[in-house]
DNA sequence: TTGTTAAGTTACTTTTAGTAACTTTGTACT
DNA sequence: AGTACAAAGTTACTAAAAGTAACTTAACAA
């Protein structure tokens, strides 16, 4: 019987269960995509994304960008035009988002050439 | 009315498709907590990762495992053992995924302390 | 003969996502 | 005055994905 556990697997348990916490706030087939509309421009509002994000409804939208609002990765903001407009931006906790982001990018660019495009 | 799409407004679409072209492989609620502890450790069983990645039944992870196989992210080996068990390891092409997991855990940390853990 | 192990599969239920139509508020057109 | 339109959603309903629990297969051990 194992008695002790090592450093090791200790290390990897911590690391597994960050890696959990991170998918946990960006999980559901569009937020990924959503933030990354947002970063790119800076400031977005709701229809802008809806046409940015290929193949996302306005209802996962509306969905998705509360998911976001309450784990603080942006930040929504009402403006007083005529219709009304909601604009979207990340907050500071949302912009560390962005390498990963580049990353994800430059990956699926690869992955495609890979899988997609043979 | 806008005759002429921006150089940048094109760049933006094609960095939008790639990362979609990412989170398309990358889906479902496990696949990289899966590929996390793939990775960790080399080579992994299937009672290992359903041991490792806290949640996931026998169910998601056989199918899981399937997609990122057909994704040629992983590489599955039957071993001639009593009884037989199963190695998965990550393919060169899922090896590139690396840098991605460690930064993803690394703000999967930052993430918990600032909205988990306050 | 019964029990155990690894790696799944099957049948069934619950949860999540997708579709399409509707809402609200003010402005512009006829 | 009546109709239409726009932005940012919501609602009711359907389809797809994920979760649960029990079952399978093959070989070996008690």
């Amino acid at each position: 019987m194992r008695c002790k556990i090592t450093e090791f697997q200790q290390e990897q348990k911590k690391r597994m269960r960050s890696v959990q916490d991170a998918m946990d706030a960006l999980n559901g087939k569009w937020k990924i995509a959503i933030i990354s509309s947002i970063c790119c421009y800076g400031k977005r509002r709701f229809s802008d994304i809806l046409n940015d994000v290929e193949g996302v409804s306005n209802r996962m939208l509306s969905k998705e960008l509360k998911e976001l609002e309450i784990n603080e990765l942006i930040k929504r903001t009402v403006l007083a035009t005529q219709p009304i407009t909601v604009e979207y931006e990340l907050t500071d906790h949302g912009n560390t988002l962005q390498t990963i982001i580049s990353e994800l990018s430059a990956w699926g660019i690869v992955h495609r050439k890979k899988i997609v495009g043979k």
